[in-house]
DNA sequence: CTGAAAGCGCTTACAG
DNA sequence: CTGAAAGCGCTTACAG
């Protein structure tokens, strides 16, 4: 099976060797009846094309990146995957800019405005973005754009282009799954971050369904905001309301928070926490115990895979969503996901 | 900052295109001094050779693979990493051929055999292995390949060549944590392939020091020899002599035939066991809850790590061994790494 | 709508 | 020891 470059192509459809890349690419306007040709002959010849030779010949590529700016630490996770995979891409001629927009601002004005620099000046063959906004104008926008497009971290609308996320729905059952191992857990609560955003629901969802099929009872549900007080004070009258709970699963990053309201309640020991992503402050509270295990959302395989698909879509290569298997992290494992 | 090529290099140089690039690469010969300015002005102007260029103009790299033929099911997931990856770089230009070996021939016949395959046709321009010896005859042949060589599975002398491996401790310690987890074992034993082999070794020094810091006991050892019915009967005397035991971590991939044994014993339920490595048993084996967890040793990972690491050896690149993390698998994540 | 030609950045015979 | 030239497989102005 000798390799069968485009030449070959050419010649069996009886055709220029431009013409069968057009055909082949779709670029510049040729016959109809020519294209089916020079399709069908690539088919026949079961013709591969040479990526080498594609970045050769063909300007570099560009990759733009536009995520947001906070939390630092996570957001730092999903660059180093980043990193990681255009390292290896770099050299065979893709670039890439990355911008972070404040996802802290007003409304959506700081995505948007990422989204014109990127857009106006034409500077991004392709482009890999979190959105901040599910609302339609944002959706419209993201439409107008012509380039190959691809969400991170956060699953769009499948119409709009595919995504890559962490399994949402696992990182709850693992967390379950988790609880239950102990056996002597039986009622449990979950700090989420915002019941209504679909992430943190399907992350509940998980956790339920688990939860039910492994004998423990899902006690109280509770919103933190994604913020630090608002989940210490939520975690107080959690205990307060129901004291039978022995095991929580935070789904946010405000695990800290909640090991430090079970620290200061002289509860710890006696309530299992689970909480989410590796970071610095729950490093620590997974170093001292407070904190029985992690589950990490693989952020820096999410950010990896989201340059690999991209890579794939600026080839022309068909892509489907695709969903991250989250990890379990524990004190012995710490130092692969994190070091200080 | 715009892209430096060898043509900028040579002109740097005062030489011609082909000198600067036979300097770079140390082929040819070339005047020890012309040398030296090429990698200077190289230097100087940061030059980063174009994969892309090097994959079209060298002829295609061919890598080869020889790896045993047993257990299947294990060496099959090396085999999809492996395919993974080459699917990445087969586009770019790169080939490979997989020899299996008999690995349960006499001594290691079989091995030198698919050596001297691949050798003597010098078909290959690298080579990935798992040595099935460690003797100095083995050593000796592979130090005579002057192609690259890595070692896969199987941590290699250094001097030889780099090696992709699971962190072999780390797989002992989660396995230790994991049962540690309970919080109403004290009493354990461990099951392994062959303590005096390295990688058994290693597995079983993590697991003891992990132990010993979580206040578990390692009341007994034994050796299965990778062998099913010497792990069960080794099982039944195990429970037999050491009836405290309530945990077993069992380090090879024969913990299928303990679970059946403590099954049969009537002990299901109240002995938790840990093992190795995911396929149809010990999937089942995790499914019905006589496992309560499994140490993935990341085969797949290792398999395509593999590949990356062959292809910058092949492309001049510094390279270091690397160790892949084990991830635990519990009953709800089971998906990701097993699909019947 | 089609094709002849230049060129992407490199390596490798080949000739000096 | 050094260099001029061909060519890897493709794409993209450019000319018809």
């Amino acid at each position: 099976m000798a390799k069968v470059s485009i030449t070959d192509v050419a010649a069996e459809a009886h055709v220029a060797i431009s013409t069968a890349s057009k055909a082949l690419n779709g670029t510049g306007s040729i016959g109809k009846d020519t294209v089916e040709r020079v399709m069908e002959a690539a088919k026949r010849l079961g013709y591969r094309p040479n990526r080498a030779a594609q970045m050769l010949a063909g300007k570099q590529k560009k990759i733009g990146i536009l995520i947001p700016d906070f939390p630092d630490q996570i957001i730092s996770c999903f660059e180093a995957g980043i990193a990681d995979a255009m390292e290896e891409y770099a050299s065979f001629g893709f670039r890439h800019t990355l911008f972070r927009y404040d996802n802290r601002a007003q409304g959506d004005a700081a995505f948007f405005d990422g989204l014109e620099l990127f857009a106006r000046k034409e500077l991004v063959d392709g482009l890999i973005f979190t959105p901040s906004c599910v609302s339609s104008v944002c959706r419209d926008r993201l439409m107008q754009l012509s380039i190959p497009k691809l969400s991170l971290q956060i699953r769009a609308d499948p119409t709009i282009c595919t995504s890559v996320t962490v399994d949402e729905p696992m990182v709850g059952r693992m967390a379950a799954e988790f609880l239950s191992l102990f056996g002597t857990i039986r009622s449990t609560g979950v700090i989420v971050g915002e019941r209504n955003i679909a992430i943190h629901k399907m992350n509940l969802e998980g956790y339920a369904s688990e939860a039910a099929a492994r004998g423990l009872e899902l006690t109280a549900i509770a919103d933190s905001y994604n913020d630090m007080n608002t989940a210490y004070n939520e975690t107080e009258s959690m205990l307060q309301n129901f004291p039978q709970i022995q095991g929580i699963f935070v789904s946010s990053y405000v695990a800290p928070a909640v090991c430090s309201c079970i620290r200061d309640r002289g509860k710890a020991g006696d309530i299992r926490v689970i909480g989410v992503d590796v970071y610095k402050e729950t490093a620590e509270c997974l170093a001292c115990g407070l904190l029985s295990a992690i589950i990490y959302q693989n952020q820096r395989e999410q950010g990896r895979q989201s340059i690999r698909q991209m890579v794939s879509l600026l080839l022309d290569e068909p892509t489907e969503s695709i969903r991250i298997k989250p990890e379990l992290v524990m004190n012995c494992n710490l130092s692969f996901y994190y070091t200080p």
